[in-house]
DNA sequence: TGCGCGATTACGGATATCTGTAAGGGATTT
DNA sequence: AAATCCCTTACAGATATCCGTAATCGCGCA
């Protein structure tokens, strides 16, 4: 098993549970834990320099601001430097968010090892989740549904654009305008029509603001 | 000190974190927990019944759905239904919610005792929560600012549902409408043009577009 | 009673949105 | 080379929006 452990997590009493049951469930000794994503990393430098490192990163993705100024302020950022300073650490996520399309984002564009998703059975979860991760398996939540194809559409970074134009309230028109002034194609106020039209079609929007208010809500722009 | 505490709290690894720190720094020695809240009712009822009545009450405001059917599905319905049952019960609200305006909405309609924001602090706010409770007085996290006046402006009822139908897709024709069949009054189309019109001044929204994309991320409508 | 004020309503004009049609270009297929 | 498909663009008409002006109504108040 892992020899030592290391927690970023900023909510004081899940921190507390985490650190109990992985101590007496799967007999690490060294398990630290930090309330901040710059104090964690901090950790990890540290250890690295001492020959000790961290085998084992647990991390949360979102942090609560307070006072403190923070270069790190996710999950996210705190293990993608993880990675950048000791390539072979393994990084399990522990988290709320049960949107798939994230989870599975975070599996193939930050290559963590495990998402447990915090919820009723998270403990027993990321209990596993550590196991599988020192067997070199990956792990997700078993309530995790990744649904390929289905209702799922895509939105390029195109669409991303203007719909986050849109949403920030500006007309077709300017964000032509806005789009030929930085020489970026396709750019018509005919193409963006479209585009968005097409978007109606496939959310089940029957205008724009019904599809803003959608998308908004799905946390997508 | 209080002799006995249902929490309710779908997290188990929090759950337990609480549980701990309760016992150990407030020597409370029965202290009960329930993932569901359902399961947090009957246990009320049942120590109420026999005589044992649970003097306080924690729980967390979002439980998460699962394969369980559910009469109660938020912390605000069972802690309505405890008061119901059993009017000097104790509330204690310990959720993730931060914004002002709830959380006092949460003391002025349903009464709470106190609100514990989870987060870096939220164990050592629960302990002091508790103990203010237990002298009769209220307590909320430090960090929430109950700012009055300010830049918050007010959505009546009238305003709300105008907006949530313009975010379902609705047009202002559609909306003046469905008022006038209801006998709703006001319902012209220029009256709910004017509506709208005052709350781009209001929320600093160039058109409809962005005043609802405003409104969804603060979660309004 | 009359005055003032705000809320509601009507209306019109300038823009913007939504939708359909059609033309052109580039890439792929036959 | 011709046919096909997809993307981009132009254009046009029907609606919808945004915004200003002005008339009307109800209500408190002197």
């Amino acid at each position: 098993m892992f020899n030592k452990v290391l927690i970023a997590e900023d909510f004081q009493d899940t921190n507390l549970g985490i650190v109990d049951t992985l101590r007496r469930e799967l007999k690490i000794g060294d398990i630290q834990e930090e309330l901040y994503c710059d104090r964690a990393m901090n950790r990890l430098k540290v250890a690295l320099a001492t020959k000790a490192p961290f085998p084992l990163l647990v991390t949360d993705l979102f942090f609560k601001e307070d006072h403190n100024v923070r270069k790190l302020t996710s999950g996210k950022e705190l293990l993608r430097a993880a990675r950048a300073l000791q390539p072979s650490i393994k990084v399990i996520v522990n988290s709320m968010e049960d949107d798939p399309k994230k989870i599975q984002s975070l599996f193939e564009e930050e290559g963590i090892n495990a998402y447990v998703c915090k919820g009723r059975y998270g403990l027993k979860e990321l209990i596993s989740a550590v196991e599988h991760v020192y067997r070199g398996e990956t792990f997700v939540s078993p309530q995790i549904q990744f649904q390929n194809g289905e209702n799922v559409f895509e939105l390029d970074n195109f669409d991303l654009d203007i719909l986050k134009d849109l949403a920030s309230g500006m007309t077709k028109k300017e964000i032509s305008e806005k789009l030929k002034g930085k020489n970026i194609t396709p750019n018509s106020e005919s193409t963006i029509d479209k585009k968005v039209s097409k978007l109606f079609d496939e959310f089940g929007a029957r205008n724009t603001n019904h599809l803003i208010a959608k998308l908004v809500r799905e946390g997508r722009i």
